[in-house]
DNA sequence: ATAAAAAAGTGTTATAAAGTGCGTTAAAAG
DNA sequence: CTTTTAACGCACTTTATAACACTTTTTTAT
């Protein structure tokens, strides 16, 4: 599931995602999907249930008394919302207030929902506009050596 | 159970967890849940029953002649609250005034509750904020090399 | 020690807000 | 021109919370 993607959220926040990826998520057989925070940039990830159970597995299981171990887990873990998801249906999916303002889409009515293969990122049209044209944001969050532990995971 | 959520607690110290975490407590077949205090930061931990079974059981079997140890078993272990709990009813909870005050919530009427997967964490509110905007890794009470009984835990 | 008063804890109800479902219209694609 | 898709609007349902009433426990005064 790739590609770019500029669509729209209603007033109650959910947007839908577009038919072209029906088939796929309907080979995949999933019933759930998860949008968290990117813990490097102000945008949002979204993964497949299955993707994210590997995921948040590893990462829970992680010694939470190492303080990047704990900051990763807070980003990702503690703010996961889970979607029940019909891929036969109309494919829509809310997101919360809290989400929206990490991904400064308070205000829009349109995001970009960009399709990274087994999962999408949700961006605010201007900031993914500046990142793709060479500028810079000013929030990179995760600006530090990884412990060992994480090394081999991909979020 | 994953997730953000910003909730309120009644006049009495009672709050309610949020009706999306209901089908997740109601398989997971617990009636009840233990809140204690977080080793690190001012904050509040929730743990399922069986879940608080497993950790406590390990902790306390772990040698106490060690000083780290034995403030983990002090802390942990140590001021953990059992409370019923009914995922079929109202799902409510009250925190002892201790906690509340470790907690820093003792005015607040309001508290986060953040979903970590098998366990919860309650934060004051400004707390969380400043934790999660300030970026600062520098201000853990536990910045200490962990002893390697408690390396393979995680909390 | 006993009774009264206060505090703490438990449970119920009402109401506003948030979330969900679905039909209709508008736009795009074939 | 027909079919599919995206966007919008409305109605319905569920949820969160404050207010209230009642019970139990603790404290205070006699």
């Amino acid at each position: 599931m790739f590609g770019f993607n500029n669509i729209s959220i209603d007033k109650k926040s959910r947007f839908s995602f577009p038919a072209k990826y029906r088939d796929a998520f309907i080979n995949s057989n999933e019933n759930q999907i998860v949008i968290t925070k990117d813990p490097q940039y102000p945008a949002l990830k979204v993964y497949l249930g299955s993707e994210w159970d590997q995921i948040s597995t590893k990462l829970s299981s992680l010694q939470g008394l190492d303080p990047i171990v704990r900051n990763l887990q807070w980003t990702i873990l503690g703010n996961a919302s889970v979607c029940d998801f019909e891929p036969s249906g109309r494919m829509q999916v809310l997101i919360s207030a809290d989400l929206k303002k990490y991904a400064q889409i308070e205000e829009a009515n349109r995001i970009c929902l960009i399709g990274m293969g087994n999962k999408f990122e949700i961006w605010n049209q201007e900031n993914w506009e500046q990142r793709q044209t060479g500028g810079s944001l000013a929030t990179e969050i995760l600006d530090i050596v990884l412990p060992e532990s994480i090394k081999d995971m991909s979020f």
